[in-house]
DNA sequence: TGTACATCAGTGAACGCGCGTTCACTGATGTAC
DNA sequence: TGTACATCAGTGAACGCGCGTTCACTGATGTAC
């Protein structure tokens, strides 16, 4: 039956939210349209009213999930309160609502070419929200930091993740390792601020 | 029709060899058996007289292809080879002879407890075999360092993948950037060795 | 060494299942008068 | 403001397809004599 205006748009946001948060979990690839739709509070036929095709969906789906990362990481003050976040057991253990490039970059080299731009877009953009932070006066210099911080945090969340159930311990470790690594690199990049 | 001893080995071997190269180009849930058997020059009914499932040879496929990647690292002598090999174009373009911990850890997850505790095991030993090659004295700064270079090695091969199509020069800049930073932390580490 | 037969690796049709997508239909919404 | 009707979001059955897995059958291998 027919549903208000209001209620198209609210049923648009949920589908998009609910899809931006179990692709996160789960993978683009595992989960599936009808399962997005239930979860949504709707039924699988209703989705080609509010989408073209799962593809399309996926590809809305990572920029929400990218544009409120950006969002949240536009908000933080330091540089260490960043990486504290990222590199957290709260990050690791919740992908549903973190940051949606190492949860899906795995399966980005099957999407569409368009959503493989937005993909790389995404990435730059935050590569350039660290850089902002970084004290380093040469650009070079701290353009190569904040591009080799950011890989130091995708791989450590991306190996926490994947260890997490067979060995605990060791994704611990991984994301204190990483942690104190980039607070050195930091640290050396402004001596002035620290006094050791 | 039934087949001589020798060329079930034969193809139990061709079954796994395939299995390992296919499972890291493309991921284990977008291989299927048909396809595998196929390029084994087999036909898929025949696949459950080698292995009691997907599940199994994807798991012993794993072990296969983490041997052959530990077997290559014992062979490098310098950690700057290793992190070099590791980081080259050439193990970002083919995924299916490197590295199988970044081209399966999005999939671990949702794998056998077996299957996760024996990915733990081989990220265990790989980082083991980085730690080996580290001068740093301390054991507990030495394992460190090790844990954080193989995140930043696991992190900017996973990245640079997946923005290899949708920005080739991002994903060029990725590897180098984190072999710039690598250098820097050994350096840091043996400065008897590095005149600087 | 040669023959008869039991063994069993490989074949290919078939299974049940879940997937993305389509579509005829329903009935509440929104609009023209 | 009230009524008649056109619009269209949502429903649920149905589609073709590929998946992992099973199984009756085939015929070359390996063995007992």
């Amino acid at each position: 039956m027919r549903v208000s205006k209001e209620k198209v748009v609210e049923h648009r946001h949920a589908i998009l939210e609910t899809a931006s948060r179990l692709f996160r979990e789960r993978g683009i690839e595992n989960v599936s349209v009808a399962e997005i739709m239930k979860a949504s509070g709707l039924t699988h036929g209703a989705f080609y009213g509010h989408f073209r095709s799962k593809a399309d969906l996926a590809e809305q789906a990572f920029l929400t999930a990218g544009a409120q990362t950006h969002a949240t990481m536009l908000a933080e003050e330091s540089l260490d309160a960043i990486i504290a976040d990222y590199l957290s057991p709260r990050h690791r253990d919740t992908p549903a609502r973190g940051c949606p490039i190492p949860a899906l970059c795995g399966e980005i080299a099957r999407q569409s070419p368009a959503f493989q731009d937005a993909f790389a877009r995404t990435t730059n953009d935050v590569i350039a929200e660290i850089e902002r932070r970084i004290t380093e006066p040469d650009p070079v210099a701290r353009r190569r930091e904040a591009v080799a911080a950011f890989a130091t945090l995708v791989g450590a969340v991306t190996l926490a993740r994947g260890v997490a159930q067979g060995d605990a311990e060791l994704s611990d470790e991984i994301l204190d390792a990483a942690r104190t690594r980039l607070a050195e690199t930091l640290a050396a990049d402004r001596p002035e601020d620290d006094p050791r």
